[in-house]
DNA sequence: CTGTTAGCGCGTTCAC
DNA sequence: GTGAACGCGCTAACAG
């Protein structure tokens, strides 16, 4: 109380420092930016005085006015409700603090309209560059952005007609890692579950993955086709691809109705010990298999996961896992809880590679668009591993 | 690919545009500013031409350093891990939009020194006012906000010198709801579990509510009181306040043995359909209690809860809800999937109302500091209610 | 209705 | 070393 002066003194300006150091604009701005060698001590003492007492704080908008560079970079996030955005966000946090750089976070909370509004925000602040983990539309609403726009770099996923750099997880890899580990463990029959995949490169090549180990041609050729459901594969193992578009309950509903008839037609998963129990009892799993197929699904994201786990809890109890092993990439804070297996990505580290790319481009380099592949990493959990 | 013309064409300034247009900056001026009743039809077209034509956006940074406000108002975060400031910023967001205000999101990161350093940076740019869920530290460290600072609006805490709206849950409201909650339903053992909390206003008075309800008083009497621990109360049951420092692994685990201590002592909760199985049939309870003393945990907020499931899942088994009831204050996107009650925040209004109070601020309202309680919402789960 | 003239707070020549 | 003077993109009087 004695600390806060009620009356909300104008901020003092540079000139005022400038009178009170009995002084020019000039050496107080050198003093700012560090040029202390031109400055005699004397006067920099004088200086550094006057600041102290009028508690001066340059405005950076005035300086980014004149400068053309404000430090300002924006970040774009297409669903801060989901956990990878807030783990994402701190490697740019951390990132942008080492680089003096000050990030303006902007949500589009999934909606298009959002995003347009938000980057059109974001070039009339005049940030330097932006970072955007796009809805997945095309390029048409990322018009002032990469290209002959301001720098950016994409995050997670690809826009169609968008070139600039990307940095994310390997998702090919991450799904083969994920689709193996299942094969390994013995189950024969695995539904790959995604939200609508078309527009979301990152989708796509998850789902693609998965249907390429699953079809067992192993090789890296890329058989992609629009197809969409059922596939046959290695050694008697069935790969499905289901589409969960979780904005259309509707169409939620068919599709884990879908689901429902094929873990119901499906044997239970194995024995009594199926139940998540002691997970300090991870044993070479019986791969001789019950009666009927052993059913795993593999979510292509944590959203997915979550509304999986929700669904299968509400129709087989609590005891859920029993019948169905749930594999996700992304590893939401329930999973340990929850005891499902799952593939971390290396978040923190890809918002901070972002940041360093945007930077790069911000100084002008002028390389092509370049791509970070991130591997992920596979935590085993009960749920697919006894 | 053909909309992106490569070369980064100098972004037009009002200049340009007047030029383009053939008549003075001020017209461009006032066209940009709506004031359409004083512009000639005809020069209006050619402005509006000219715009486009240049693909014209003005300068945020300019205008707002000319004006005295740049529609900029800073949010700093203490937590964005916490699910709860996750959804408080939708509200904030929202009401941003609605308003015409650009939020700077900052995430202190439960960092002392980040808060420093963002709200540093924050009046350097010179927002117009802060919405801030402080870490819960002293006034020290918020200096340049409130009283005789920028505008600021606190958000689910107090800050000990700093007078300035705020806006949260009631929480004396909502603590009393649940204990009272897990009185009625039979329990008759209740721990209190809390972070550490002398210095967050919200948890003080989480707890203290919490104790009140359970030495009996029922009134409004402010029972404060550092001392820490253990109550009598109401009709035999008994209430324990007990202390988790999420920030000290050591003491998380002293205090989580302690726990363990009182729930093996306890008996089992009660019968066989402890398991979370179907909460369609949530019966009047079996208030007669079997062997041993019904004991419940109430969790003052996610990260607690979160913490105590993990662990008792650990330590009991996926079963564990049949041995300890779980009650949150916060609502996760795991209490629906694990069947743990909780006490969801109305987070989205509290958002969307810190913005409005804020936003009255700086249009130079003058009352004293407001207090906005906003009510939980208790939503039973299996857990504590069969 | 419209154009002209000052600045806003600061960085930058360029002389002193 | 130092301090005027000018300009950044824009708004706000003040004339025409």
């Amino acid at each position: 109380m004695s600390t806060t002066p009620l009356a909300a003194p104008r901020r003092a300006t540079i000139t005022d420092v400038a009178r009170e150091a009995g002084t020019g604009k000039t050496s107080i701005s050198r003093y700012l930016n560090g040029e202390m060698s031109v400055l005699s001590p004397e006067l920099r003492a004088r200086i550094e005085a006057a600041i102290e007492r009028l508690n001066y704080q340059p405005n950076q908008m005035a300086r980014g006015l004149k400068r053309g560079r404000n430090r300002l970079i924006g970040m774009l996030l297409a669903d801060l409700t989901n956990p990878y955005s807030v783990e994402v966000l701190q490697g740019v946090e951390a990132a942008c603090h080492a680089l003096g750089l000050m990030p303006l976070i902007c949500h589009a909370a999934n909606e298009v309209e959002m995003e347009r509004r938000y980057l059109q925000l974001l070039t009339t602040y005049r940030v330097e560059g932006v970072i955007v983990n796009a809805l997945g539309v095309r390029e048409e609403t990322l018009r002032p952005v990469g290209g002959g726009g301001i720098p950016a770099v994409l995050v997670d996923r690809l826009v169609d007609g968008l070139v600039a750099d990307m940095v994310g997880l390997d998702n090919r890899a991450a799904a083969e890692l994920g689709t193996r580990h299942l094969l390994d463990n013995g189950f024969d029959d695995i539904w790959f579950v995604v939200q609508p995949f078309e527009q979301v490169s990152s989708r796509q090549l998850r789902e693609a993955a998965f249907r390429e180990v699953m079809s067992g041609v192993g090789g890296a050729s890329g058989a992609h086709g629009p197809s969409g459901k059922d596939e046959g594969g290695k050694g008697g193992a069935r790969g499905h691809t289901l589409v969960l578009n979780l904005a259309e309950p509707a169409a939620v509903e068919r599709a884990l109705a879908e689901l429902d008839r094929a873990i119901d037609a499906s044997g239970d998963l194995g024995g009594a010990a199926a139940s998540v129990t002691d997970n300090a009892t991870r044993s070479a799993i019986d791969r001789t298999g019950g009666k009927g197929r052993r059913i795993a699904l593999f979510a292509a994201n944590a959203p997915v996961a979550l509304c999986l786990a929700l669904h299968l809890k509400a129709r087989y109890g609590a005891d859920w896992q029993a019948r169905v092993a749930l594999l996700s990439i992304d590893d939401p804070e329930w999973a340990e809880l929850t005891g499902i297996t799952a593939i971390r990505q290396p978040t923190y580290e890809i918002g901070y590679r972002a940041v360093e790319f945007l930077h790069e481009r911000i100084e002008g380099i002028q390389t092509t668009a370049r791509d970070c592949l991130l591997p992920g990493e596979l935590i085993v959990r009960a749920s697919t591993s006894r």
